[in-house]
RNA sequence: GGGCCCAUAGUCUAGUGGCUAUGAUGUCGCCUUUACACGGCGAAGGUCCCCGGUUCAAAUCCGGGUGGGCCCACCA
């Protein structure tokens, strides 16, 4: 290959990826017995576009696999796609122009498949561009059939363990979506509203009671009326029945701490159902259901005259109609903070359904337990996973009244309502199209089997894939070997549900743990540090990046990220990851140059030589060690300034004048420099192998390759620390010689000289010690600085063609 | 309301008890030197957020505050 001026990452980078790919170097090898290493990475969702977020927590997961590669582990490291779910629905819905409900299921489920497919091509384009390194042959699909096959399993598996349950249940429903929604998929959302203070009636009393609330609609829900045990001004009123406004029906009034003294009036209406609280008072207190409101948001038949209205619309009727009564003392306007749909912005409702749930809130124990036996990294997120386990408050709303999705494997008797499950052999099934296993209810013998429409929250499939990707229940021995997997990979903002809901499923099939360690990811912010929004418009399109950079770039600047934490976007970090892969570019060039012929072989080396070796193998080892803690900013950092401040403007300049002028060299000094520059810039290269994979791969294939006789630089050993390259006396001796070089570009520097003009006399004062230190580096320090000679006396000076005059004290 | 993280030159950042506080970027001056001007050498730039404590010694450890970010809870 050609020695070009610049180096190209566009063309060269995508030269690489094709090559990689179509020689295989990421490929898992099944039969291979070394040690495997496995990383369980995010599936991304079809209907987005890759952020920058992405870019970067897929590299920064990727510079992990890359250095245990090259540690020689067998990687295995797959790849999926999330295309399951509302948000594939709608992608779909909007791109093919059709209506899910039109059409039937496994229909809908074809077309779905083979518009992500296509979404998918262009999807996996844009993350090979990232030049991470997965086995793209093992895939998955969180929709194609095996993924529906193990999600109907773990159902079935599960539903056997007695974990699962169906019931009439209050749930969080969003009217828009017309789905249950678990408590993860909730958003807050400040808006403006009105504090309504409303009179009820008191039974046999002339007497009002006002009541704030901000949900009058919900006054055909009242269930009951709540005041503090210990507020003095309603002691007497606790016992009695309020009579509620409009619909004029009797409601008691009951006591609990629960009812803030000082908020509104300190009296609060209870409705079936307003908010969380309200669920706890009905099932504490035994209290009626009264559900005035349909899952289509609209007010059903116990509102009365306002039936048919949309929640909104009622509210306004019936507060004009509290006025016009004389029910309305005031309204206030308050913000407060409403929990909304994160999909939609819908304010959620809470609704009576029937819903399949998972059963886990008995075992916050076990859950606590497994978060303490992983490893996180870094340490403190683990925090984030306690807090929402405490937290919890429902069980795993596991269906979805959606049409497309992961079928819930059931039908139910008419008659009885016995659940019957599909034969696990007949996996993946779609009980709206497929045939129940039996013609009969195993209980009443009823022959009218209702298939369940419902199908499974998208997390109930994704928080499988660790099992997806290791063949769970279709081959044990695979499995067993690589469970639990060594790696997770997560952004900190889906600790609560991805990361938990995997543990819990783990944990409950097999009583094993997904994983042995966690890293977690930080964000990427706007350049000010923000976070990224499209409501800001201040997103950072990793396509035009990469367009504009190149991909080692990108990866440069997201290695200078420490794991765990966000980092702002800023151009001029890519700036210096540009000038980082020019300045290798350009260091390679000059040690191939000087190396043109060269043999590899062990050979005495002088002391300069030893010394950038042994600087070289602290690096190694502080690079490996940081490395395995998932600590690769450090690896980054430590690597550039090593390559740059040592190897570039110090090793390079005092060996070059035994490659240009190497007649006036022994052979063996030859030798040493040949074999040195050959050494170092070879575990440079792999130690930024990882970080930057194209460059580093180019040159690479430059010149080494073919002596080392392979086909990649990412399947090279890393570099390993050895314990006979330290060498302290000559790290001492080279130090000096570096202070001596310093001093004298200094003298230079201040007196506007180039660096090049030669010196006539360089005059050292030390002590006797470091004067013998330094004869073994003199010529070095000579050549480098150019002087004609150097003299060790008892005023230090240098003495310049032109009279100059500076003197050096060690 | 509870918790977690963070605060270091204009900007980003390293540094978890010990030299003159790291590096990058930006600014300024100089240097065309056969790897690289996409470079080299050098200079200027700091109350290490504030207050108190521990210690021979604190950017670092402890307590309190201030400011920023995030998670959770509450949100009649």
């Amino acid at each position: 290959m050609e020695l070009s001026k610049h180096y190209e990452p566009k063309e060269a980078e995508k030269k690489w990826q094709a090559y990689w790919e179509k020689q295989g170097i990421y490929r898992f090898d099944p039969k291979s017995k070394k040690e495997p290493f496995s990383c369980d990475t995010p599936p991304p969702t079809v209907s987005g576009k890759m952020h920058i977020g992405h870019a970067m927590a897929y590299s920064q997961a990727d510079y992990v696999m890359r250095f245990q590669r090259m540690l020689g582990k067998n990687i295995f490291y797959p790849f999926g796609f999330d295309d399951n779910g509302l948000a594939t629905e709608r992608f779909v819905e909007k791109k093919c122009n059709i209506r899910a409900r039109d059409i039937p299921r496994p229909e809908f489920i074809k077309i779905c498949l083979n518009e992500t497919k296509e979404a998918e091509k262009e999807l996996k384009k844009d993350w090979s561009s990232l030049g991470i390194s997965p086995d793209w042959s093992i895939n998955y699909r969180t929709i194609d059939e095996w993924c529906r096959k193990t999600s109907q399993r773990s159902f079935l598996d599960l539903y056997r363990k007695g974990r699962e349950y169906r019931k009439e249940a209050p749930t969080i429903w969003c009217p828009k979506c017309q789905t249950a929604i678990a408590q993860v998929e909730l958003e807050d959302k400040e808006e403006t509203s009105f504090f309504n203070h409303i009179l009820f009636g008191l039974e046999n009393s002339n007497k009002k009671l006002e009541i704030a609330t901000t949900r009058p609609e919900l006054l055909p829900s009242c269930v009951a009326v709540f005041v503090n045990p210990d507020d003095k001004r309603y002691k007497g009123l606790i016992g009695k029945n309020a009579v509620v406004p409009l619909f004029d029906y009797k409601v008691p009034i009951k006591r609990d701490k629960r009812a803030d003294p000082e908020k509104g009036t300190g009296i609060v209406m209870c409705c079936t159902f307003g908010d969380l609280v309200d669920i706890e008072w009905w099932s504490a207190y035994n209290l009626p259901l009264k559900i005035s409101i349909t899952i289509d948001g609209v007010m059903n038949g116990l509102a009365g005259k306002y039936k048919g209205l949309k929640i909104n619309d009622a509210r306004k009727e019936i507060i004009e109609d509290l006025k016009s009564n004389n029910f309305m003392v005031k309204q206030e306007q308050i913000t407060h903070t409403l929990n909304v749909h994160e999909r939609c912005g819908t304010e959620v409702e809470f609704l009576v359904t029937k819903q399949w749930f998972l059963k886990y809130l008995d075992i916050k124990d076990k859950l606590l337990e497994a978060g303490n036996k992983l490893n996180w990294y870094p340490k403190h997120m683990k925090v984030r996973y306690d807090n929402w386990v405490n937290g919890l408050q429902w069980d795993w709303c596991l269906s979805r009244q959606r049409f497309y999705g992961v079928p819930i494997p059931v039908w139910y008797c008419e008659k009885c309502d016995e659940v019957i499950l599909a034969k696990e052999e007949n996996l993946p099934v779609d009980p709206t199209t497929d045939k129940p296993p039996v013609n009969k209810c195993p209980k009443c013998g009823c022959d009218k089997l209702i298939p369940e429409k419902d199908v499974f929250d998208t997390w109930a499939t994704s928080s499988l894939s660790p099992m997806i990707a290791t063949k769970w229940k279709e081959d044990d021995k695979f499995f067993n070997k690589m469970i639990p997997m060594s790696l997770r990979s997560n952004g900190h903002d889906i600790i609560t549900f991805w990361l938990f809901n995997t543990v819990v499923k783990m944990l409950l099939h097999e009583d094993k743990l997904p994983w042995k360690d966690v890293m977690i990811n930080g964000h990427a912010l706007d350049p000010k540090g923000k976070k990224m929004s499209k409501s800001k418009g201040n997103i950072v399109e990793p396509k035009v990046v990469l367009e504009k950079h190149g991909s080692d770039a990108m990866r440069f600047w997201a290695a200078s990220a420490k794991l765990g934490s966000d980092i702002p976007y800023q151009e001029k970090e890519l700036v210096s990851g540009k000038k980082m892969m020019t300045k290798m570019w350009n260091a390679s060039k000059f040690a191939i140059m000087n190396l043109k012929g060269y043999n590899p072989k062990k050979t005495k080396l002088e002391i300069i030589d030893k010394w950038i070796f042994s600087k070289l193998n602290k690096l190694i080892k502080a690079c490996t060690d940081s490395f395995l803690e998932y600590d690769f900013s450090r690896t980054k950092s430590e690597t550039e300034r090593f390559f740059w401040q040592q190897f570039c403007d110090n090793y390079l300049e005092i060996v070059k004048d035994r490659l240009y002028n190497s007649a006036d060299y022994s052979k063996e000094a030859v030798d040493s420099a040949h074999y040195t520059l050959y050494n170092t810039t070879l575990a440079i290269l792999k130690l930024m192998a990882p970080i930057l994979p194209h460059i580093t791969e180019e040159i690479y294939h430059l010149y080494f390759a073919e002596i080392e006789g392979l086909k990649s630089i990412h399947v090279s050993d890393w570099p390993k620390y050895q314990k006979g390259l330290a060498d302290e006396k000559a790290e001492l001796a080279g130090d000096n010689a570096v202070s001596i070089i310093s001093a004298v570009r200094k003298f230079k520097s201040e007196k506007n000289l180039s660096l090049n003009k030669p010196i006539k006399t360089l005059i050292i004062k030390c002590d006797e010690k470091t004067k013998k230190d330094l004869n073994s580096v003199l010529k070095d320090i000579k050549k480098t600085v150019k002087a004609e000679e150097i003299v060790f006396g008892d005023k230090a000076e240098i003495e310049c063609q032109e009279d100059i005059k500076l003197g050096i004290e060690m």
